[in-house]
DNA sequence: TATGAATGAGGCTTCATTCAT
DNA sequence: AATGAATGAAGCCTCATTCAT
């Protein structure tokens, strides 16, 4: 719709051309190719037939296939992010705003298969591609103010422990609202269960709010986190 | 070394006849190569010229590039399965039992670096090569009783809380200490930080105790598990 | 010739650019290997080099061996059909006109052998091929047109014997002049007789046309069709 | 069996050894095969999976794929021609023998399939084998004896006319004979009738032997064999 | 006589990419 | 901006055959 504004300003209205579609369509199509089958999984000639263009603009506008799967990926990045932003918390205490934090985590990566298996893909090539976008760096960098600034609430009201890292703390809930997503198949596989069930996931769901609350509370008594308590 | 056994009892060592140890010889290159390159990555040849024998003879044991890689992924969990079953806990408390299980598994992956790959590329086939698989079945069936043993003695004890499952411990430990080694290139890139560094590993390691053993220690008073404990 | 017309329409006949022409040459060219060597035996890479394209084009146009087979096969069909559709025989009296259609017949297929060589070949294969393509039925329904007519023509007049099958004819026309060429080798080889040699080739083509004449002619007395007749 | 005397006579019947069951079994596998599949069709490894012997076997005993695949033939010829010396036709008159011999033709070739195949199948190389055959002359010279003799008798009986070759006769006969088994795929596929059902087959059958006895029959009057016979 | 292991040569096919308009 | 035709390089795999015992 943004392009529309465009096409229409240029005053070309009966055109077919309209290079700002042609790119998003290409993208969306070769995000998914990627996401399915990996990068040198994916099929150019596949990618091409899903467009609604041909083989020739993707080289046009990408330049070669790793330049696809750059913005692919970068694309794929810039629209969770874009997701995450919507979350509201301002008005929750610190306890339900984490809770709501680690739940919306976990929905939300759910609900991104394609991005979390983009994730998985560009670590098998070791974040080569990654390493070398301009475009990722400023993506990210809010990913953590949420986290930060619900911790440094919880610590100032002395629901939460202090000396924790926020960047640490998002790890954790990555780790394990990421796995869910990511190691389904072999887990479900090596244990005889579906982790995908509806049951399953609202429990796994439960469990990983209740691990980071108890992993952010602070404690009347012990800590449990020196290997003394082990005892 | 079974078959450097046989080779040396015929007393023929100059001899290249040796099948079992071609065949080891051969998975062993695959499963690196496959680790570091993924399936449609790796390349027979590059695989064939790292090995002692020849391409053909890929095909003669592995009937082809799949065979190889399953056969490749089924050998990738056997070998960490058995690494994992020289872990001696009984004469341990539950708690110091459990803490050294977190510890050992984090480790463990830390040092299997091929056999995260491999799965990470499995789950990128959606488990579909290992779905196939007849041997993977009777592979994992132990992999859950250290963990449930331990549980089921701290519950005992009163060190641990009743209810939860060990299924899913084991899956809440596998998510924290796998997403370490599988995120880490990704992670590192976006937030600026090496994960893979000594001591922001120990940090990490520290922490994923912790957190697990927060999670099973049965509390005085509140456990945190219920919304209303969010307030 | 038909993209000749093409080539030079645009003036610029120094070019490559020629889809009909690339194809229907590969197409020449497979039809003469196959028809040499069988599906297994001919050669992709042999096909390629006598062509004025590349093998890579082959796989452009044809998708794979089977797919360029295949319409060889449909090719050498479509051929021998239109030269058939040249015959004229609607001036001739009945008897003439089945006697010119056998000697065409032979004649005809003794000209074609690549023609017979690709028949003899797809029945090796059980027709598979055949009974997968979709282009082959539109190609031979006029086949038996020709002989249904004359035969018509020669039981109005009295000339031929009625309650013969049009498609029987065809059959048994189609065995006598087909076999003299399948079969040719090993008949020679087995009776130390070149039936390859004109005068030989000669006879048996009279032979043919007589043999057809004498089944089809309305005799004044006996048939010969029945049992009691044997005597 | 004939070489169960031959073992037995050895002294050696607690042995494994059976050279000459070896090695006919190894034939009747690679007759099958190749008549199934052609010559460059047919795979050793196939062949020798269905013997009851090894690969290394058919190396030993028959050189290479092309000596075996010659013994094949020259055994499907041997096989043929033994079935068609049971023929016993002195009692009959020429007429009722000659439409014996044509009618045991046809339902012959149409019992050994595999034989027609392996000629066609020979047909397509050209002969070449068969021609560098030395066993293969001596099987056929018999093949057109009963022809000539059944000729032979009708005309010196008046009922056939004089001045036919027998070879000639013989050809007519296999080609008819022949053609309904080796071109049944196509030519069904081509008119969308089953060449091959019982009734159809029967159809045929009559029409042949009645075709070739018309040719035979002395007319009393005019024989259709000259071109002014057309008007 | 018999055999499992091994193999070089060559086959078919696919891939990302560029050409020429 | 857009395109159908064309392609070199390289991939996977199969085959008949031999080796060494």
């Amino acid at each position: 719709m943004g392009y529309m504004a465009r096409k229409s300003a240029n005053g070309r209205s009966g055109w077919k051309q309209d290079p700002d579609g042609v790119r998003s369509n290409i993208l969306a199509v070769a995000r998914a190719e990627f996401a399915a089958n990996g990068l040198s999984g994916a099929r150019i000639d596949e990618i091409a037939a899903k467009t609604k263009t041909s083989k020739r603009m993707i080289y046009y506008y990408f330049g070669d296939k790793e330049g696809l799967y750059l913005r692919a990926l970068e694309d794929a990045y810039r629209e969770v992010r874009a997701g995450e932003a919507q979350l509201e918390l301002e008005g929750l205490s610190p306890r339900a705003a984490f809770a709501r934090l680690v739940e919306f985590t976990f929905d939300h990566h759910h609900q991104h298969e394609d991005f979390i298996r983009m994730v998985m893909i560009e670590n098998i090539h070791h974040g080569q591609y990654l390493n070398g976008s301009k475009a990722i760096g400023e993506l990210n960098v809010t990913a953590i103010d949420h986290i930060a600034r619900i911790y440094a609430r919880g610590v100032e009201d002395g629901d939460f422990r202090p000396g924790l890292d926020p960047v640490e703390l998002h790890w954790q809930v990555s780790a394990l609202c990421f796995f869910n997503v990511s190691n389904r198949a072999t887990f479900s596989r090596i244990f005889g269960r579906d982790f995908g069930a509806a049951q399953q996931l609202q429990r796994i769901r439960h469990s990983t709010v209740e691990m980071m609350l108890r992993f952010v509370t602070a404690n009347a008594d012990s800590d449990g986190s020196n290997d003394a308590d082990r005892r």
